[in-house]
DNA sequence: GATGTATTATACCAATCAGTTAATTAACCA
DNA sequence: TGGTTAATTAACTGATTGGTATAATACATC
C-alpha cells in the first residue's frame, strides 16, 4: 500500500470491519472490547484493524485506567470527499441540470 | 481485500497510480500505451492496474483494431460519496451552520 | 507469410495483509 | 501478594499485492 495520506485513508476504508468500527464510533467513543463485540473475530484481530485506522488518522486513542477508549477523527475523510467531488459531474446524473440551472441564473444576473 | 462493491472501490482508489489514471481518463478515453506514458512502470504493470480498475467497475474497455481504449465509469464513486457524506458533520466545520440555515429556510416555508 | 505495434498472459519475486494462538504488559481489586 | 480484566505484542500462516521479465496474442501493413 502507498503512503501518501489519501492512499492511506482509502486503504483504511477498504474493509467492512473497519468501516463498521467507524460507524460505531460515530455514536461516541468506546473501548476496544466493546468495539469487538459485534464481530466474529479475536481481540488481536480487532486491535490490528484499530492500528490501521489510527495510522490513517481516522481514530485517536486515549487512556483511562486499563481501557484505551477509541474516538472517531473524521478529518482525513475530508480528503476523500474533496477528491470524489472532482468526479461528481461523471457520476451524478442531476449534476448537468444543476450546472445548467446555475449558468442560467448567472446569465440572468449579467 | 474484501469483495463488496464499496470495499472494492475504496481499494481500487487506494493507489496514486490508479487515481492518476482516472484523472487522465476524466479528460477523455484513451489507449493503454497513452495511459502508461507518464509513469515509470512497465506496460504489464499498468495493465494490472487497469484490471483492478475494471474489476471495481471504475473503467470499461472497448476494442478498436489493436487498441483497447479505456473509458472512465464513475458510477461506483457515487457509493463513496454517499458513504463519506454520512460523516460530513464530523469533518466539515461549517456543516452545523449550514444545517441550521436549511432548517430556518424550511421553518419559514411552513 | 513476415514484420511491427498494442496489449495481455504467465511465471516469478519480495513485501504486505488479515487472521490466528499464545505470551506479555498494564491497571485494578481484594 | 495474587487474581482478574483490558489490551497489545510476538510469532506464525496463507492469501494478496505490486512489480518485474519474458512470452504469447491480436491486428495492420507490407
Amino acid at each position: 500500500m502507498e503512503h501518501d495520506q489519501l492512499s492511506l485513508t482509502f486503504a483504511a476504508l477498504a474493509d467492512p470491519t473497519r468501516r463498521a468500527i467507524l460507524a460505531r464510533l460515530a455514536s461516541g467513543e468506546t473501548s476496544v472490547t466493546e468495539l469487538a463485540r459485534p464481530f466474529e473475530m479475536t481481540l488481536p484481530g480487532i486491535s490490528k484493524h484499530l492500528k490501521v485506522l489510527e495510522h490513517a488518522g481516522l481514530i485517536t486513542r486515549g487512556r483511562e485506567a486499563q481501557w484505551r477508549p477509541c474516538k472517531l477523527n473524521a478529518g482525513p475523510m475530508k480528503g476523500i470527499a474533496n477528491w470524489v467531488e472532482d468526479y461528481r459531474r461523471f457520476y451524478d446524473a442531476s449534476f448537468d441540470r444543476l450546472a445548467e440551472y446555475l449558468k442560467e441564473i448567472q446569465d440572468q444576473e449579467n
